[in-house]
DNA sequence: ACACCATGTTAGATATACATAACAGGTGCG
DNA sequence: CGCACCTGTTATGTATATCTAACATGGTGT
């Protein structure tokens, strides 16, 4: 699973822990979700999509192995 | 967070049973995920909602809840 | 060189999504 | 009635997302 998180974060000059701040996680765990490491939870996913002021689906990036 | 699951599965006249085994998970999950009682990982939402014919953010109504 | 800031990584603890199995209630149909 | 099908629930186990704390690194500015 990719993620445009860090280029969403670059264009609004977010830092990942004032990102983590205001989605009320620990910055590891951005870190974590930046490197496609965590398959978030879908609540977490929407929070992270609104804070960035985007979507899930434009945030988050499935690929053909997700649907299996 | 409530889902609109019930409302689509009927619409396409396809059961928790057969809704399971095309997503790979077990039929519970699916009747905790219709009552909310479930906040799914992300690509559980995704393969839900394509399977349903249809999108994370119209199959899950998050509330103003979620983003605290 | 030193200090500061953003990012990355690692290890252990905790919460919870999901699996598994088993059982129960309702509905329709022979 | 009896039977198959769909749905709901409960209990226990496992996997993993997330927390917490600590340390490492590269860049930038002074």
């Amino acid at each position: 699973m990719k993620t445009r998180i860090r280029e969403l974060r670059a264009k609004t000059g977010i830092t990942q822990e004032e990102l983590a701040r205001q989605v009320g996680v620990r910055r590891e765990t951005i870190v974590f979700l930046e490197k496609g490491k965590y398959n978030p939870s879908l609540k977490l996913a929407y929070r992270v999509a609104r804070t960035l002021g985007s979507t899930i689906e434009e945030v988050f990036i499935f690929e053909e192995e997700d649907l299996a």
